[in-house]
DNA sequence: AAATATTTTTAGATATATCTAAATTTGATA
DNA sequence: TATCAAATTTAGATATATCTAAAAATATTT
């Protein structure tokens, strides 16, 4: 059983939702992440069902099977590698590799995916702290939690990134909240939840939405 | 303009055809070389001509553009970077690199072509001794003449091969006809142009259709 | 040159992946 | 609970890339 390209973004993309929520993964919340029609995803809904990598009622969501969990975890192995062989081997930036690492993800070959890894020392973690999952699907989250969640005087380390979009991740590099940087919480602003912290010896206010998407060591 | 990776596909094979040739490239030989149906290359090829990159005649066959020929290059460029990648830095062998560099050639990222041919040292010359086209489609063919056309006596560098198959170039690495290696013509059996020639001191006889597909330095 | 063979093109299907617009189902609200 | 709004699905198109079978053009042979 082969997935196609759209297949295999499909199918990605479900996984990612299913994890940020409990139940099962609604037609418009994938329409609205791939920016493309709930039609569409209904078709393509169907014939990930034939092939029993998600499971399907109609107008009841969709929930990822356990073939396909492993056939997605595969796809993000590749992603979370090749981003990483852009980052160490290419000094890309963490901000330019993630169109490229889409593309890549999908190159079907085991020897190349072995070797790759390989050749990167057999990371466990991507450029922006994801976890990379082995050749199994499984992989090992590190104990985190999110900056928003965290109270004035709370200090720890950046370990991971929670959006991968170009635009984000420039800000981040500009204020110095790169992972491993170290960052204390200062101050909360009670008005709009923003954060004033520290970041190698500066201080910077960061709003709510920046805060709820980095995380540091718990 | 953007060509499709099946776009792409059928481009680079007729500039590699246009180049065994003088004149125009035939449906037939397209489709052969592509394993598809000669129907399927004369609606392709109506779809390249319409957008600039072959020029092409009702029964009279194909031509490559200018641009086409641009963009062709540019294909095999990456192609061959991916090659050289394989081998150098994977550790692939010259008989693994060819299936999954056809996928790698159609990734789009400029910068990732520009840091890939930084890494590997700007290769003039893939695994395979086949010239990498620069930037602007540019490259040198080394002076070379096919094993078949040698008469006994001639020694030099085998430089070039012509066949990437797999089955063709384990057979090269049990005979020890790599790229580099040293040989001599010893004989040439005139009933099937056979020859006998001499690799890392040891004589072997090869076929004339072997022996086409081996190019030494002149 | 006429007949025959080969090559190429056209016509009409199929499969994938997408869309818009209309119909249907679900869930929230009055 | 009946109504309405939102979400989802279906129906019917479009675009790409492919195929088979038939028709047309070209090339070869007698």
């Amino acid at each position: 059983m082969t997935l196609s390209f759209a297949e295999e973004n499909y199918l990605k993309t479900i996984y990612h939702l299913s994890r940020e929520l409990d139940g099962p993964v609604s037609t418009n919340a994938i329409a609205d992440s791939l920016s493309t029609k709930a039609a569409s995803v209904t078709d393509m809904i169907k014939k990930l069902s034939v092939k029993g990598v998600v499971s399907y009622q109609k107008y009841r969501g969709v929930r990822v099977s356990d073939a396909g969990k492993k056939a997605a975890l595969h796809v993000i192995r590749k992603h979370r590698l090749w981003e990483t062989f852009l980052v160490e081997k290419l000094k890309f930036n963490w901000d330019e590799v993630h169109e490229v690492a889409e593309q890549l993800e999908h190159i079907r070959s085991p020897l190349l995916i072995k070797r790759l890894d390989e050749l990167l020392g057999y990371p466990k973690y991507d450029p922006h702290g994801d976890p990379i999952p082995d050749e199994d699907g499984e992989f090992k989250l590190k104990a985190k939690i999110a900056l928003s969640e965290c109270h004035p005087g709370k200090d720890g380390i950046v370990i991971a990134v929670n959006d991968d979009s170009s635009a984000f991740l420039k800000y981040l590099d500009k204020i110095g909240a790169y992972i491993g940087a170290k960052v204390k919480v200062i101050d909360r602003v009670e008005f709009d939840d923003s954060l004033e912290i520290e970041l190698d010896h500066k201080k910077v206010f960061i709003s709510k939405e920046v805060s709820e998407n980095i995380w540091i060591t718990e």
